[in-house]
DNA sequence: TATTGTTATACTCTATAACTATA
DNA sequence: TATAGTTATAGAGTATAACAATA
């Protein structure tokens, strides 16, 4: 019943599609952030800092630290001297990070397949690719 | 940085549109939340009582009290019997309200365009209306 | 002097539980 | 007996400030 105004569009995506992931990732374990915070750390070409990853992440240096936390405790992850400035850490993945990673990744797919199943096949590449042009790095 | 994953990409879009339009609203004296809940009720058709409200906008009714209290303590709206059940409330908006919630919408809607701007016109409205036939209601 | 990670602390936001009035 | 609104309280999530190590 809200209007069709697109901040409240976008707002309720993103709630459905998380939870249509979320049973899914509570299953390995890690919740939407966690999630991210994997991803962002795997997929990175460089190493990247915690402040880094927090930046991409817009969430705060000292909220990384405490996700981070829980993910080293867990065996997810592990915290390595950056190579080019020892102020900073970069974090690598564990085989068993790797793995929830991979898997968390599937259960984000099927999430997305399910929320865009409406829309069909072309429609629904349209969508994402539109959200890929508008993603404002 | 993070993977193209659906999730992420309406996450950040979301971020970024609130971010566009914050400003004009904080210059109305609303955020986000005001602004929605002034849409709901303005948009309604038959009144609407706190807690459909609630549930349309995916806050705790507790949270919704809260933010009738502050937009009624501003002037923007009043607290009225509910025509069909007295246990209810439901909300008029003042003439104060109804002009900040035009220009609220002014303002939303200029933040869309911004937004969108990127993909044109054409795919600006394959956008729209793809996020509107995903709404899950 | 500035920046990274860290800790401790405060604050905001939201939910939970309990109360009242209505149904 | 259940529901709507309300209040008070507790909890989660997040940011702010200060510190040590490094640049």
């Amino acid at each position: 019943m809200p209007p069709d105004r697109l901040v409240f569009l976008l707002k309720r995506a993103q709630v459905r599609v998380s939870d249509l992931a979320e049973p899914g990732l509570a299953a390995l374990g890690v919740d939407g952030r966690e999630f991210a915070v994997l991803s962002v750390f795997a997929a990175a070409p460089e190493p990247l800092s915690q402040r880094d990853a927090a930046a991409l992440l817009m969430i705060d240096r000292t909220t990384m630290v405490a996700l981070v936390d829980g993910l080293e405790r867990r065996g997810l992850v592990e915290r390595r001297g950056h190579p080019a400035d020892r102020r900073k850490n970069t974090l690598v993945l564990t085989a068993e990070g790797t793995a929830v990673l991979e898997r968390a990744d599937a259960v984000a797919a099927e999430a997305e397949a399910q929320f865009l199943a409406p829309l069909g096949p072309d429609r629904a590449d349209e969508f994402r690719s539109a959200l890929q042009l508008l993603r404002p790095y």
